[in-house]
DNA sequence: CTTATTTCAGATGAACTGAAATGC
DNA sequence: CGCATTTCAGTTTATCTGAAATAA
């Protein structure tokens, strides 16, 4: 079903490819989730690093960085912005003076919290038409498609 | 549906929601497509609207625009790029003379053909341990994903 | 000595807001 | 007149490059 030949390929019939696919609904969630998480005053790579903090508490702002594919400096200067605004805390660490650790504050925990059920109500809304078992399967591939393209699993 | 709060200890964490690892998935695939589309000097953004005018010659730049949600001048922008490239051709709709239609040109084509094994191997290594029939269902689950969110197929 | 993290400084570019012209 | 497309002008912001300090 769903044959995707609208017009008469001028030219090639080349399929629209699961490349295009993965960011077309990365940009239909990006748009969402804008929206919800501007009521907090962030922008969605900022909710993004509180999550991950959240779920890895004491990672460094370098790991963060690699996390997201962005430079050091460009995370720092993030992570300078939220430290501001006391939702994330750091603290030398003991094991290696160099680099920081990074933690969510209270504060930056009642963030997320306060914007969980909108977040969720997105998600809910991408999965409306699927059921649990097919909601692990696609979550299953997606790691498997992170895998496979960055041989890394994603914090 | 609603989960509550979950608790603050680092030993319990949320999951790794769905929108994450699609947003994941995405940083993967734009940092391998960044990389070999800046052979031909695209971006990532750049090499996309290309393909979407190979599939949907005649479209303008308004609906180039809010397929990748951005708005319609900075879309200009990018078209006004491509045409000094000579990579997309452009001519007044003769039904609506307001309005431009925008095409691929030969040389478009050609970039888009120059570079169409190496994103195909982007595309082959991120299914590498998928079969035929995961791939579908992936296809299947994405479009639905889309469609459920946005109330719009890809085009 | 080499490497990774952090920090400072400056440059660039992509997308934004606002506004006007055109034409259905 | 309302609405959509296109175009022009100015601005903002995020990320980048380059370089230096610190420490394992």
């Amino acid at each position: 079903m769903t044959a995707p030949a609208a017009s008469p390929a001028p030219g090639h019939d080349r399929d629209v490819t699961l490349l295009y696919l993965i960011k077309q609904v990365e940009l239909a969630v990006k748009q969402a989730l804008d929206d919800v998480v501007a009521a907090a005053d962030l922008t969605t790579l900022q909710y993004t690093a509180l999550t991950v903090l959240e779920r890895h508490p004491g990672i460094t702002s370098a790991e963060l960085a690699r996390n997201s594919f962005v430079r050091a400096q460009s995370m720092a200067e993030m992570v300078t912005y939220l430290l501001g605004r006391d939702l994330v805390s750091r603290e030398r660490d003991p094991k290696n003076r160099k680099q920081y650790l990074l933690a969510l504050t209270h504060q930056g925990q009642q963030v997320l919290d306060g914007l969980f059920d909108a977040v969720a109500d997105i998600e809910a809304k991408m999965l409306e038409h699927f059921d649990a078992g097919q909601t692990e399967i696609l979550r299953t591939y997606l790691l498997r498609c992170r895998q496979s393209l960055s041989g890394k699993a994603p914090r």
